[in-house]
DNA sequence: CTGTGGACTTGTAATTAGACCT
DNA sequence: AGGTCTAATTACAAGTCCACAG
């Protein structure tokens, strides 16, 4: 099916490639093993793409095939849809996607969106495919399938997005630079900004959202911040169970066909120029390239121009603030940028290889370095030692009151905590300090000092709290934005950190020490090379050095006080469109591999049985970070927690149960527990024995292997790929199978439920979990009340309602008032929506409860494909901004335009 | 090859804003 | 109109992976 695909005509709509995917879902069924049972049971079993399936779906995209592609798709595209903020509409299900135009009046909105785009109806027809290839792990596999397209050759699918980097910056690059030389000066001196420069996601942003400019304009709404928090916690979150699916079966496509050695050498990956282009490719798959989305950028300004407009008649609902920056812009600017900027913006967006390494990510960049701490403030209160009030100096007091306020903490049970804080703040009080022993310390004074404090600042009014916060805006806007090529960018966090206690998760070896203060002479500055040398903000200091490498996307790093070999850094935010480059890159890549996955799967099935050991545990390695989602598994110095990912699992983290199952436990990444006992395919299982035949506990699992070399391996197999990839790629395919699988007709709110549904078996997959909530079992408590309550006010409206039938007056309520006698309509009506209002709480504590330990923002932020979401919500009209908070919106703008028909 | 510096993504916890009651 | 509680945002730690030097 999937070669067909790709030959088909479907011109137009072959932006997308909407494919299907063919890797069906399997269900498998989690063996949970041990685990306390979530409360739901459901759960555990979730379906997961099988693995043999492959997809090959060549989707081929038009684009691919011949010609055709590029020219018509540019010009077909244009209308791309584009979903509007709240108020939008989308077509429906209709598979073609055809948005009829109609939606749009109705909104008021233009709804950009695929109105525009005409697509060939036939679309719609396609024939999906993918049926058949879902199947049940425990089928084996389906011989056929494996078909492996070839592939087609790609080269021209994307014209542009092909186009080798540097190519592509030249056009822009002249322009821009001119323009951001001019606009430097301006941008240094006054920040208020046009909105020219502002680079699409924040115009879309403020359209909709709100302005940022205005922010620091006008007063913000925002109020004054400082609400005291209480006191810290700490959680432990270490262990929570759970159960995640798995796969169990997992059958692959019998032709492996490919062995995987391929010899061609890899181009790197990173650049996805090579990805398309390279065809020596050993596996081969169709490599399909992606791109659908890319709508030029001039018309996603284009629309997002209009989409502000509606917004702001609209008016967002969700959305607090309008902006009324708007007539901040200088319309200069306005003017300037615009000519230059759209163009360069929006090819520099699309373009842009960026990651590749020695890639040049920018041409012109102009910031305003970052932001201190201020100095420190001595509260001069006395801490006690043997009950003696103990007299400090500035410093040794500040270090005393970072510890202070650790009281709380869980780390204070940690002795390591409590010995590292010791060593390194007796080398402040040095060896002769009437302070000899932390035992004999007693900081309770600074600790009650620094909670009065806190006191004292909730207990502000929240007109001194909203003076506060807009003083400190106005201190760092400046610094809040970053110019680069000419367009105005978020900086993501231009504060240098403060000084304090290290606190590592886990076991960390190092918690507890002193991260001392970060001075200008700690910090490097990157920045253009024509751009003003901000100034720096500490009088009679200077920075470290100064560099203009625009080949990195840093503005400004120092080194890690901790870890010296370690840097912290500076880079633009997420919204940024250097940052959403990469982030669609990363995506396109993960796509990729699903032309890819069938033969790897093949492949590695393969050398389960393989008699070189390295193979044999490369093979393993993959199968567990496919199936699993395991992270690679990087080797780690002593000093850091004890943690690990696949290749450094040691003997003692899994444990075989016969027949065929493995039990996973160990800590990963922040030291969170993972736990899994999973079915696995019996040469895996008979593998993992030989693997930790004659070795101890402490061993290495896979001693012939590390990160690099299965990456190298990896590399062979698709142009780019590394191990993280397949976290991404099976986190967003499952959201597509499942979204597509089990959205059904009915009310938004219906859709969003299958929707955090979908989230969360990602979110299970991946092992994001969180700390219960110190207050969740009020929170439920205080739910189950008022469950309670309305049911005795059901239970009241009911025998009204009998009166009421028989011409009774209602009964005098329980505090002794007369009811207002109600006719029997309207008691009726009470008692349904009370029934309503009780099966929503009673769903939502079931929800509460349930996703107690699963945090679904991870996998939303960085792992699921948001045109998938985007896609799916135009399709089934509900508005984005149910599933994507503001943040979210403005760092995937690149992802709004996206076809309805999209699938990862 | 291997080790390491370097750059960038991913991840959880803490903090804050603001929605939601009362 | 203030307090509570949760969702959003920030903080910053902890991974991944690449390139390059030795």
């Amino acid at each position: 099916m999937a070669v067909e695909a790709s030959d088909k005509p479907h011109v137009l709509d072959g932006l997308y490639d909407d494919d299907d995917d063919d890797d069906g879902p399997v269900t498998f069924k989690r063996s949970t093993a041990s685990k306390e049972n979530r409360t739901s049971s459901e759960v555990r079993k979730s379906t997961f793409r099988n693995h043999d399936g492959q997809s090959y779906r060549q989707t081929s995209d038009v684009r691919t095939s011949n010609g055709q592609g590029s020219g018509l798709r540019k010009g077909s595209s244009l209308p791309k849809g584009k979903i509007v903020p709240s108020g939008m509409v989308s077509p429906k299900k209709s598979s073609q996607g055809i948005s009829r135009a109609s939606s749009s009046h109705i909104n008021a909105y233009p709804v950009k969106s695929s109105i525009a785009k005409t697509k060939s109806p036939s679309l719609g027809d396609k024939p999906k495919p993918s049926l058949e290839w879902k199947i049940p792990s425990d089928v084996k596999e389906e011989s056929n399938s494996i078909r492996h397209l070839i592939g087609d050759n790609s080269e021209d699918s994307e014209d542009e997005d092909n186009r080798p980097l540097s190519a592509r910056l030249k056009t822009n690059s002249n322009n821009a630079n001119k323009e951001a030389l001019a606009v430097v000066k301006k941008f240094s001196e006054d920040f208020d900004d046009d909105d020219n420069d502002i680079p699409l996601s924040a115009r879309l942003k403020n359209s909709n959202l709100e302005t940022s400019s205005s922010k620091y304009d006008d007063a913000d709404p925002k109020k004054p911040i400082s609400k005291v928090q209480k006191g810290l916690k700490v959680a432990s979150s270490a262990s929570i169970k759970q159960e995640r699916p798995s796969t169990l079966s997992v059958k692959r496509p019998l032709d492996n066909k490919a062995s995987l050695h391929s010899s061609i050498k890899k181009p790197k990956l990173s650049n996805p120029d090579a990805l398309i282009s390279a065809k020596p490719v050993p596996m081969k798959p169709e490599p399909k390239v992606e791109d659908d989305d890319d709508v030029p950028i001039s018309q996603r300004m284009k629309l997002s121009a209009s989409s502000d407009k509606s917004s702001s008649l609209k008016k967002s609902k969700n959305v607090t603030k309008v902006n009324k920056s708007g007539s901040s812009f200088k319309k200069q600017a306005k003017k300037f940028k615009k000519s230059s900027n759209n163009s360069e913006y929006s090819k520099s967006t699309k373009l842009l290889p960026s990651s590749g390494d020695g890639q040049k990510k920018w041409t012109t960049l102009v910031h305003n370095g970052v932001i201190f701490p201020p100095p420190y403030q001595p509260h001069g209160v006395k801490m006690l030692y043997k009950g003696k009030p103990v007299v400090l100096t500035p410093e040794q007091e500040e270090v005393a009151t970072m510890f202070a306020v650790m009281r709380d903490t869980d780390y204070m049970l940690k002795d390591k905590f409590k010995e590292n804080f010791w060593t390194d703040w007796r080398k402040l009080l040095g060896k002769n300090h009437v302070i000899q022993n932390l035992n004999d310390c007693d900081f309770t004074p600074i600790y009650d000092w620094c909670q009065s404090e806190k006191e004292k600042k909730k207990q502000m009014s929240s007109e001194e709290k909203k003076a506060l916060k807009e003083e400190r805006a106005k201190l760092e806007e400046k610094y809040m934005w970053a110019i680069v090529d000419g367009v105005k960018e978020k900086v993501g966090n231009f504060r240098v950190e403060p000084p304090g206690l290290f606190r590592g998760r886990g076991e960390h070896p190092k918690m507890g020490k002193l991260k001392k203060r970060i001075c200008p002479n700690d910090i490097t500055i990157n920045i253009g090379k024509d751009a003003p040398i901000p100034k720096c903000p500490i009088p009679g200091e200077s920075w470290k050095d100064i560099r203009h490498d625009n080949t990195v996307t840093w503005l400004a790093f120092w080194s890690d006080p901790i870890n010296p070999k370690l840097f912290k850094y500076v880079f633009l935010a997420a919204s940024s469109s250097l940052k959403g480059q990469s982030d669609k890159e990363k995506y396109e890549k993960a796509r990729t591999l699903k032309g890819f996955i069938g033969n790897i799967r093949a492949a590695y099935t393969k050398d389960f049985t393989c008699g070189d050991i390295t193979k044999q545990q490369i093979a393993v390695a993959t199968y567990l970070i496919d199936k699993l989602a395991l992270r690679a598994g990087n080797e780690k110095d002593d000093d850091e927690a004890d943690t690990v990912g696949c290749c450094t699992l040691k003997v003692e983290n899994v444990t075989p149960e016969a027949p065929n199952k493995l039990q996973f436990n160990f800590l990963g990444k922040d030291s969170i527990k993972y736990e899994n006992t999973v079915e696995v395919e019996l040469p895996v299982y008979n593998a993992i024995l030989k693997f930790q035949k004659d070795k101890q506990p402490g061993d290495d699992l896979f001693d012939m292997l590390d990160t690099s070399k299965l990456n190298a391996h990896l590399k062979e197999l698709m142009p780019g790929l590394t191990a993280k990839v397949f976290r991404t790629f099976n986190a967003s395919i499952t959201l597509d199978d499942m979204l597509n699988k089990d959205t059904k007709d009915g009310d938004v709110a219906e859709k969003i439920g299958v929707y955090n549904h979908a989230n969360k078996q990602v979110a299970i997959i991946c092992n994001h979990q969180r700390s219960v909530s110190k207050s969740h079992s009020a929170q439920m408590s205080r739910l189950t009340e008022k469950i309670d309550e309305l049911q005795a006010v059901l239970k009241e409206l009911k025998i009204d309602l009998d009166r009421a039938r028989k011409g009774k007056p209602p009964l005098k309520s329980s505090d002794g008032k007369t009811k207002r006698n109600l006719t029997p309509e309207a008691l009726e009506k009470k008692v349904a929506q009370t029934n309503t209002k009780i099966e929503k709480m009673q769903r939502d504590m079931m929800t509460k409860e349930d996703l107690k330990t699963v945090a679904l923002g991870t996998s939303k932020i960085n792992y699921l494909d948001p045109r998938i979401t985007v896609a799916w919500c135009k399709r089934h009209e509900v508005p984005i901004e149910k599933i994507f908070n503001k943040s979210l919106l403005a760092k995937f703008a690149w992802a709004m335009d996206v076809d309805p028909d999209f699938r990862f």
